[in-house]
RNA sequence: GGAGGGGUACCCAAGCGGCCAACGGGGGCAGACUGUAAAUCUGCUGGCUUAUGCCUUCGUAGGUUCGAAUCCUACCCCCUCCA
C-alpha cells in the first residue's frame, strides 16, 4: 500500500492525528514504523472499549509496521493524574508481572505476537536515577505543563497539585525518546502526555513523534463511555452467549458506531452494509454479522456460530436454548413455593421480588407459566426453571435427608 | 478561624408531625408489541414461603410526642463564601 492509502486506512476511526503531514512523511520512507502504546500495569481485565486502541495497533501492525506494547510499571508508581484518587498503591515487581501475562493472554488475540514488542519502562526508568530525572525535568516548562487542561484547572481553583504529578507526562513522554517511538496512540484523554511525548523527543535531537488519538467508546447504553463502573461493558473474556448477546443489545444506532471501532472489515465494505441497510435491510442482520465477527475474535467460529444459535433459539423463537446451565437444589420440607426456591437458587435477591416476577408473568416452569404465587415443587424431579425470557436453569430438586 | 447550605431507597431529587415503604426523573426488571436483549407502550422497582399481617429503612446516637424522614439535643461527614 502507499503512503497514502495507509494514511486513508490509519485515519478510520481516529478522533485525531497530530501532526498528519508528519505521519505522510513518515510512512513515505518506506521503512517500518515503530508505534507505541502504553498501558496501566494495574487493571489487566480489558474490555471492548480498550480494544479500540489495540485494534488500530493491529491495523499498524497489518500495515506492515513495529508495534510496541508498553506497560507503564514504572508510571504506575506515580499515578496519572486525571485519576484524582492521590495515591495507588505501588505494585511488586511480581504482581506487574503477572498483569503483564493476562494482558498478553488478551491482546495477542487481536495483534500478532510475533510482529508485538512488549517493554516496561521501569527497564529505562530504573536506571535513569535521580540525576538524570532532574535532567528531564530541566527539559520542559511549568507553564507547558499547566497548559494541561486538568492542571490548569485545578491550579486556577486554588487545589492542590503535587510536585510528582508533574513527572507523569515527563516519564510518559521520556518513554518515547527512549523507544524512539516514530507513532503514539493513545485515548483523547491522553492528549496531552503524548505531546509532551513530542515535545521531549524534539529536546533530545529526535524526530518528533506522530500522535494518534482514538475515541473513547461509548458503553451498551450509548451514553457513557465504556467502563467497569458503569457496567455498560463487554469483558474481551466473557463467555460467547454474554458477548454475544450483550453485542446484539446495543441500539441500531450504535451499533454503526461499533462498526467503526471495532470490526476488522474494510471500510468500503462497511459502508455497503450501511447502504443496504438503508435500503430496507434489517439492522438486525448487520448486527448479527458484528457480533459474530467479535465473538469469533475472542472465542473462535464455533463458538461464536453456537452463541448465534442461542441467541436466535432464546430470544426469536423463544426456544429453550441449546446450553442450560444444569443444578441441584436440596430443600428441606416435602415441597418448596416457586418464589422459595428461585431465592434459594440465588436466580432472585429475594422472594418478593420472586412474587413479583411470578405477578407479572416472567416465570415459567417446563414451560408453563407460573400464575399462582403460592405454586409449590415437589423434590425428586428435574424442573426447567425460565426467569425472564434469557434465564434458563435445569433444577434437579432433592430432598435433604433427615437427621433424626 | 468565621458565616451559611446540605446529608432521603442503585443514582438524582421531592417531602418538613399522622393519608409515608416515602412524589417525580434516571437506571434496572417484567409484560405487550416487534425486526433483536433496537425503538415504542404498560406495569413493577425494602425484606419476610403473599400476609386486609409483621419487620427494617430517610447521616449516627439520644430525646419530645398517642404518633417523627418531618420537632429538639449532641456527634460525624460533605459543599459554598470570607480569612
Amino acid at each position: 500500500m502507499n503512503p497514502a492509502e495507509q494514511l486513508a486506512e490509519l485515519k478510520r476511526g481516529a478522533s485525531e492525528i497530530l501532526l498528519e503531514a508528519d505521519l505522510l512523511k513518515k510512512l513515505g520512507r518506506g521503512t517500518p514504523l515503530r508505534v507505541k502504546a502504553g498501558f496501566d500495569p494495574t487493571a489487566p481485565d480489558l474490555h471492548l472499549g480498550h480494544t479500540v486502541l489495540i485494534n488500530k495497533m493491529r491495523q499498524f501492525q497489518v500495515l506492515g509496521h513495529e508495534v510496541i506494547f508498553l506497560i507503564g510499571d514504572f508510571t504506575g508508581l506515580i499515578g496519572d493524574p486525571t485519576g484524582r484518587n492521590a495515591t495507588r498503591p505501588a505494585l511488586t515487581p511480581e504482581e506487574v508481572l503477572a498483569n503483564a501475562q493476562t494482558y498478553q493472554q488478551q491482546i495477542f488475540k487481536i495483534l500478532d505476537p510475533a510482529r508485538t514488542r512488549v517493554e516496561f519502562n521501569s527497564s529505562w526508568m530504573n536506571r535513569m536515577g535521580a540525576a538524570g530525572l532532574i535532567q528531564l525535568a530541566a527539559k520542559h516548562t511549568v507553564a507547558r505543563m499547566l497548559e494541561r487542561d486538568d492542571f490548569s484547572k485545578r491550579y486556577k481553583g486554588g487545589q492542590a497539585i503535587a510536585i510528582h504529578e508533574f513527572l507523569y507526562p515527563l516519564v510518559q513522554g521520556y518513554d518515547s525518546v527512549a523507544l524512539q517511538a516514530d507513532v503514539e496512540l493513545g485515548g483523547t484523554d491522553q492528549k496531552f502526555n503524548l505531546l509532551v511525548g513530542r515535545q521531549l523527543q524534539e529536546a533530545y535531537g529526535q524526530e518528533p513523534q506522530v500522535v494518534l488519538t482514538m475515541p473513547l467508546l461509548e458503553g451498551l447504553d450509548g451514553v457513557n463511555k465504556m467502563s467497569k463502573s458503569l457496567g455498560n461493558y463487554v469483558g474481551v473474556d466473557e463467555q460467547p452467549d454474554d458477548m454475544f448477546g450483550k453485542i446484539m443489545s446495543i441500539s441500531d444506532e450504535l451499533m454503526w458506531r461499533y462498526f467503526d471501532l471495532l470490526s476488522f472489515r474494510a471500510s468500503g465494505d462497511l459502508a455497503k452494509v450501511r447502504d443496504q441497510v438503508n435500503a430496507g435491510r434489517n439492522p438486525m442482520e448487520a448486527k448479527f454479522d458484528l457480533a459474530g465477527e467479535i465473538t469469533t475474535r475472542f472465542h473462535g467460529e464455533e463458538a461464536a456460530k453456537r452463541a448465534r444459535e442461542n441467541f436466535t433459539a432464546r430470544s426469536q423463537q423463544r426456544e429453550v436454548p441449546l446450553d442450560v446451565p444444569k443444578r441441584t437444589e436440596e430443600i428441606d420440607g416435602s415441597n418448596i413455593g416457586v418464589a422459595a426456591l428461585l431465592k434459594q437458587s440465588g436466580l432472585v435477591p429475594s422472594t418478593s421480588h420472586a412474587f413479583r416476577l411470578i405477578e407479572q408473568g416472567g416465570i415459567r416452569i417446563d414451560g408453563e407459566k407460573v400464575s399462582n404465587t403460592k405454586a409449590q415443587l415437589t423434590p425428586g424431579a428435574t424442573y426447567l426453571v425460565q426467569v425472564g425470557k434469557r434465564v434458563f436453569v435445569e433444577i434437579t430438586l432433592t430432598r435433604k435427608a433427615d437427621h433424626a
